[in-house]
DNA sequence: GCGATCAGTT
DNA sequence: CACAACTGATCGC
């Protein structure tokens, strides 16, 4: 749960996340994406009045964010005076005292944060430094180093404090399996399940809350079921969300939601109430997503534990775990630090004691290792193959193209779906009606698949991993262990070659045949070729963004928020294509003329004091928009930088940050003096620059569109 | 009656 | 384990 009271230490005249108490004097809101716990004050009367009361108190968010909060009734009241800004474009604001007078101007950026649909982390550039709030986040590895804007120069921007969200910033929150991981793991639950008659279905034991959305389209489309749920109206104008979801009972897969579900379930009784299909009795299976993680030396990658009869846990986590946090903040590099969370069971200084090597005030005097990066190439290593670790785990899969995948079956109705013959015309041994069905039903290999629950896979499990080898037997399993003495784990079905694996990896369907069991099998599908993770597998994949996928430059735009350019703004959206919220009605009322601010200002101010100017578009293409005003667009495709200053070009790849650790002294001094003599480095970066060029500033673009456009 | 807070639940 | 939200009880306005 979130400890930052909404003020950073620079700017206190802005208040994020936080709209009680010292907040109600702000002068300007920032919400960074719609969870309950951020959104504290946010309809409170107090903050209502405050708004009455004043001519140009705004809160700014991501469109998708507005969208979502304006869906709910309780904030309408918002609607005059919520700013949309879109994703990655630099965005002037003038924080205006309205007793003084006082102005401060204060350019900001959203970054997508990849927690929930619409969640930003804020970067704020102004007269007491850059800074950055990250919200709640999900980055994996490498993410910061690939987001232009957190760089300037081909560098990371010197940024003088982040305020962090440190819900796993503990290290016994090690790792957490990668999204992609997650998704591919409860796709192959679900696919086992689904696949054995049009009466088996699966029900997704979700939140309340945003987040769960990539999941649901992911497998939407995959099997081309929509998923059930209880509202979507708030998805009204995301059509990637909304074609993926259903309010009509009849399909395959549910995340509907009631108080008394797990009773229901108990009853064989779907949250939205229903038995059966054609008076057949449905056969259910509960997946709840929980966070799983590992410790630092565990290998185990267990994406699914079975949990009961026909209850199962996937792992899915909306926060970075420790080593992803690390990374994080350790690229990024900043004076200092603040955690947004505590941790149960921990404390602050604990928590800065971990943030605190990581941050520049603790390091040496010495000249400091800004990573210059490598050579620009394709993207083809994947950011989220574990990092050290050398166990091959999807190895033939990880270049995974980021295709969109199509699906098999675009029909949406059940009906139609694949129905393996064998499940038809063999009705497995069911528990009538109760859908409870009994343990020995399932094959004793698959029994040691799953951790149990009870098996927690904390801190016991390290010191457990320590003591045998890779076939690692808990207790539980013991009974079940195979002929040669090795359990296998889940990982294993992930292998191409894995022994044991290949009965259960083509013939699916006839799965059922193994022992007539009702549970599913879960195994990997190796084969590359049938292999999909679709690109909103992505970590951004919960961005939605008005941004069509043109993938025009943003990098160097600012757009200057004036109240009447920041529905301009809205409008010209209209016409991109994907997304497109109905803001029609949402023009704010036309304000002073003050907080209409010239080009010239934010390049003059932010060029001058800080190296990081990546604000003014070179040539920028001016764009008519409705109202009138006009709105600087940059939309010269893949140039170089503009700027004459050679530190400033794109010749350079960012690195991940697992290579941007400080060198070794000794090959220190190997690069300073191949630099100094001029050496095969340079020869060969310039060779590199001419063919990489325009593939990699591409593949950073598409990076981000993808970004969006899910 | 509404909202804030806390404890308990999922 | 933990998230994020919901429920219900209590208290104050």
């Amino acid at each position: 749960m979130s400890c930052f009271e909404g003020q950073m230490a620079e700017y206190p005249t802005i208040s994020i996340d936080r709209f009680d108490r010292e907040n109600l004097r702000a002068r300007a809101y920032f919400l960074s994406h719609c969870h309950k716990d951020h959104m504290k004050g946010l309809r409170a009367p107090s903050l209502k009045r405050r708004l009455e009361c004043s001519l140009k108190v705004c809160l700014y968010c991501s469109p998708v964010t507005k969208e979502l909060l304006l869906t709910s009734p309780k904030y309408r009241f918002w609607e005059k005076r919520i700013v949309s800004i879109e994703i990655e474009t630099p965005t002037q604001i003038s924080l205006v005292d309205e007793a003084s007078g006082e102005k401060e101007e204060i350019v900001v950026t959203l970054l997508p944060a990849g927690h929930c649909p619409g969640s930003v982390m804020f970067l704020f550039q102004g007269n007491n430094g850059t800074v950055l709030y990250t919200g709640d986040f999900r980055l994996a590895k490498g993410e910061a180093a690939r987001m232009e804007l957190l760089h300037s120069g081909g560098r990371v921007k010197d940024i003088q404090s982040v305020y962090l969200d440190t819900t796993f910033c503990n290290p016994k929150y090690y790792q957490i399996p990668s999204r992609e991981e997650c998704l591919r793991g409860i796709m192959e639950l679900v696919r086992s399940w689904i696949s054995r008659s049009p009466y088996h279905v699966v029900w997704l034991n979700c939140k309340a809350a945003y987040g769960y959305e990539y999941l649901f389209t992911n497998l939407s489309e995959e099997f081309g079921l929509q998923v059930h749920v209880d509202k979507l109206d708030m998805f009204r104008n995301m059509p990637d969300i909304l074609h993926h979801l259903t309010t009509d009972r009849d399909t395959q897969i549910h995340a509907c939601r009631h108080p008394k579900a797990e009773e229901y379930f108990q009853w064989s009784k779907l949250p939205c109430g229903i038995t059966s299909k054609n008076r057949i009795p449905l056969h259910t299976i509960s997946i709840k997503p929980s966070t799983m993680w590992f410790g630092e030396r565990t290998r185990k990658t267990n994406i699914i534990m079975r949990t009961g009869e026909s209850s199962y846990r996937a792992c899915f986590s909306f926060h970075s775990s420790y080593s992803e946090i690390k990374d994080f903040l350790s690229y990024i590099c900043p004076v200092n630090v603040y955690p947004n969370v505590i941790p149960l069971g921990t404390t602050m200084d604990k928590v800065k004691e971990i943030l605190k090597p990581l941050c520049r005030s603790s390091q040496s005097t010495e000249p400091k290792y800004k990573p210059l990066g490598k050579l620009k190439r394709a993207r083809t290593m994947h950011l989220d193959s574990e990092e050290e670790d050398d166990d091959g785990l999807f190895d033939d899969l990880l270049p995974a193209p980021l295709r969109h995948k199509v699906p098999n079956q675009l029909t949406l109705h059940p009906e139609v779906f694949p129905t393996p013959a064998v499940s038809q015309n063999q009705p497995e041994k069911r528990r009538e009606s109760t859908g409870c069905f009994k343990a020995e039903s399932m094959p004793t290999f698959l029994w040691a698949n799953f951790i149990d629950c009870e098996e927690s896979n904390s801190e016991s499990e390290e010191s457990e991993i320590l003591g045998s080898a890779q076939g690692d037997t808990g207790p539980v399993f013991q009974p079940q262990q195979r002929a040669d003495g090795e359990v296998p784990q889940w990982e294993v079905f992930f292998k191409r070659d894995a022994e044991g694996t290949d009965d259960c990896l083509e013939n699916l369907p006839s799965s059922t045949e193994v022992g007539g069991s009702q549970s599913p099998k879960l195994f990997s599908d190796s084969d590359g070729e049938s292999t999909h993770i679709s690109s909103q597998a992505s970590s951004q994949s919960t961005h939605i963004s008005e941004q069509g996928s043109q993938g025009w430059d943003s990098q160097s735009d600012t757009v200057l928020l004036s109240s009447q350019d920041r529905n301009s703004g809205d409008v010209t959206s209209l016409n991109k294509g994907v997304y497109r919220p109905g803001i029609k009605e949402n023009i704010p009322a036309p304000q002073p003329e003050q907080n209409v601010l010239c080009l010239k200002d934010t390049c003059s101010d932010f060029k001058s004091r800080d190296q990081d100017v990546n604000i003014l578009p070179s040539a920028g293409e001016t764009t008519t928009l409705s109202s009138g005003k006009q709105m600087l667009q940059e939309k010269r495709p893949l140039t170089l930088s503009s700027s004459a200053d050679s530190q400033s070009s794109s010749d350079f790849e960012i690195p991940c940050t697992p290579e941007a650790e400080l060198p070794k002294q000794e090959h220190l001094q190997y690069l300073y003096e191949k630099l100094a003599t001029g050496e095969s480095i340079v020869v060969e970066k310039r060779k590199g620059l001419l063919h990489s060029r325009a593939t990699t500033k591409k593949s950073i673009l598409s990076d981000t569109s993808q970004n969006h456009n899910r």
